[in-house]
DNA sequence: CTCCTAGGTTGACACCGTCAATCTAGCGGA
DNA sequence: TCCGCTAGATTGACGGTGTCAACCTAGGAG
């Protein structure tokens, strides 16, 4: 009853541009981000043809939006799993953490993912898009660097050991997505564990032989 | 003049399936998948609307023909890749050469690499497309356990192995076609092999120590 | 009280995928 | 030689879609 019923005094009872990004993400979900359409949006949500246009000048600046929201989440996700280890943790497990927490994203939020990633669906010239980008991989950049300063991965470039542990667990949750993996009927937990383990021995911190 | 002077005895004077495959890739390359339209590949072939439809029953049929065509050249690189080696490689040298080979399919075939893993574009339960993508697993599961029985990720499950490296090329070849590492300015082979001899440290016929 | 503006509305346009009905060139069999 | 069949093209129509232009209206600022 309040004024705080509505968060915005116009017709649409509500955050239309939350709700759009919300159903949208929903579609996505089921049947893929070719599924969605601004109109069938607007026809879920009670609104007209053209509301959407008010919050998204078109269909690829909605996508851009859902995809600057997934890296910030992202982000978030890492440090929040590397964070909340405690002090006392090492640089190794902290690395871990922001590995796992990366494919656990991708899992939870799975449209997120699939369109931070599709070029085409998006304005790649967004600068809000761009600076999303370049926070995460400066993320895993530091994180890189604090373990080479435990000996992890020593004498390597660091922007190489990032591409490394980036490429794995890119591919692992890509490969889980597209459901290439999932024929195995294995649980993704105990592929990832596995592939972290090997991972594992390839940075550990003793001098590894060339191939 | 004679027969073969075109391939279809119909209107068209040519193989309009090729040729609606080959408009299509060229159109996913320059602005991705979701500029294809059956339509707009028609009219740029000269013929009318309605023609794709006797090649392709529909818009997913387009893509499904582009991903199984793209996991055929993706398993012939593979294999290329490690049998023109000779016969005293060893099975290291092979799996590597495998692994670049995949990468390289990716940066040579975009177009088809990117349809590869759209579900949302393709008719996934295609038996075409499945055997397809059976096979090229097949041929990386084979592959490590050649190097296995070389020494290398000795005791480790084999399909663990398998899922490294291909989580390594794949995501190693996807963020590279999304751009995220191409703002490092540095040529994608430099990056491959340092990400490659990484790689190498984990699995190369030592005892790892564990993570 | 009046004006401005954010955020809705309707209407129109071209393009799209898909379906149905039709046409036609060239083949095999009588 | 003729006759039908079929593969592969055609036109036409349908509803859905993105985008634009013009309009409307509730609510806040002066």
């Amino acid at each position: 009853m309040t004024a705080s019923r509505r968060a915005n005094p116009t017709y649409y009872g509500g955050d239309l541009r939350r709700d759009l990004l919300d159903t949208a993400l929903e579609l996505i979900d089921q049947e893929g981000p070719s599924a969605v359409s601004l109109r069938s949006l607007a026809r879920r949500l009670g609104v007209s043809h053209a509301a959407p246009a008010n919050h998204f000048p078109d269909k690829a600046a909605l996508f851009t939006a859902i995809a600057v929201e997934g890296f910030g989440l992202l982000a978030r996700a890492m440090k929040d799993g590397a964070g909340q280890l405690g002090p006392e943790a090492t640089a190794g497990q902290r690395f871990r953490a922001a590995g796992q927490a990366y494919t656990g994203f991708a899992l939870a939020h799975p449209a997120h993912f699939a369109v931070m990633w599709q070029r085409d669906l998006l304005h790649q010239d967004d600068p809000a898009l761009a600076a999303a980008g370049d926070t995460t991989f400066e993320l895993l950049l530091g994180s890189v660097r604090e373990i080479q300063s435990e000996g992890w991965a020593a004498g390597s470039d660091p922007q190489a050991v990032a591409y490394l542990a980036w490429s794995v667990v890119h591919g692992l949750a890509a490969l889980w997505l597209g459901g290439s993996l999932q024929r195995s009927q294995r649980p993704f937990d105990e592929i990832a564990g596995e592939v972290g383990a090997l991972l594992g021995g390839a940075l550990s911190p003793r001098p590894a032989p060339a191939t």
